[in-house]
DNA sequence: CACTAAAAAGTAGATGTCTAAGTTTTTCGG
DNA sequence: CCGAAAAACTTAGACATCTACTTTTTAGTG
């Protein structure tokens, strides 16, 4: 680096403080979700199936559509998803009434069994996250959290309107 | 739902409140993803691509191992986008002195010129997201996230310790 | 009451990530 | 200094997610 090419970090350093809360949120966020996994695969559980079967015991027999929404996933996700969870026996899919569109999923037996099992590992996770913050710092926690939110996804919806929007995603690099 | 099955909610909500907080830190990542996102794409570059030129302006010249670790994205991922930057015209690769093994990545007069459109975006990400917080919120709101790291990473590496290991994790939902 | 638009589900294909296994080069103990 | 182990990269294959499209059903309106 010592040749006629160098170039200097010094604004590259700047512009890292900048975005730094960026950084500490993905890597708070892949912790998470490392450590929930961990645990739910040695129940059987797939992070995905963790996600639908939470929405699912607080509001049994939602239909494909509102799954998907409340779940932040789009419909084909949740459709493979859920026909998973079927073959698995942790839910039954069925219409109801004489609407032959929507398709509603109900937990099994089965499916309620998994809560007793996979809450405490959820709360397992969290106590062990917060271990060390007392509740002032975790009640400001939660509210920049909820603003960092909310200003984002104002500008989603500004960006929108602009004709900007957000790529294919595939999927969030664990960052 | 006023038949037999019926079951009650009030636990489950409950151990939504304990889970709060993954879940506020899961959906900030997802905004501050979409909202870069949506503007390096508007650049025509993909998100895994700005990991790895961020890391690069900062470490010209980083072998496909350190950058695969400091990425925290596997040896196939990194290879795979890296021959996709080369493809571009953002890196050229090639091996250094006399160790035929590893591979590093430098930048081109592209790759460094890209530095000056990209970094301004993710300053507006930032800005925009943390805006209405003042200054001491902001502090705790880092310091939290230190801890939370922390705590989860002490987590991981003691869970492999018994055996216990994150599953394939394909890729993060966007939850 | 028929016809079009909207809603919901499903299918097909692309992509980025991962694990597992293979190849080449380097390191190091006997 | 030779052969086994480790290091670094590469290839192959699996999978969850996405977009775009198709199909079926419902709703609304002249």
């Amino acid at each position: 680096m010592a040749d006629g090419t160098t170039r200097s970090t010094d604004r590259t350093e700047e512009i890292y403080e900048e975005e730094r809360i960026a950084r500490l949120i993905r890597l708070a966020a892949r912790s998470f979700n490392r450590s929930l996994q961990m645990r739910l695969t040695s129940e059987g559980v797939t992070f995905g199936q963790w996600i639908f079967l939470r929405i699912l015991w607080r509001s049994d027999g939602l239909s494909q559509r509102e799954l998907s929404e409340r779940a932040h996933l789009t419909e084909p996700t949740a459709h493979t998803a859920l026909q998973r969870m079927e073959e698995l026996g942790f839910i039954t899919r069925r219409k109801v009434g004489n609407n032959k569109r929507r398709q509603h999923a109900f937990l099994t037996e089965k499916g309620w069994a998994l809560r007793d099992r996979l809450e405490p590992l959820a709360v397992e996770v969290n106590d062990l996250a917060l271990d060390g913050l007392d509740e002032s710092e975790e009640t400001v926690l939660r509210r920049a959290l909820s603003v960092i939110i909310r200003n984002l996804e104002r500008d989603e919806k500004d960006a929108a309107a602009r004709g900007l929007r957000v790529p294919a995603t595939r999927s969030l690099p664990n960052i």
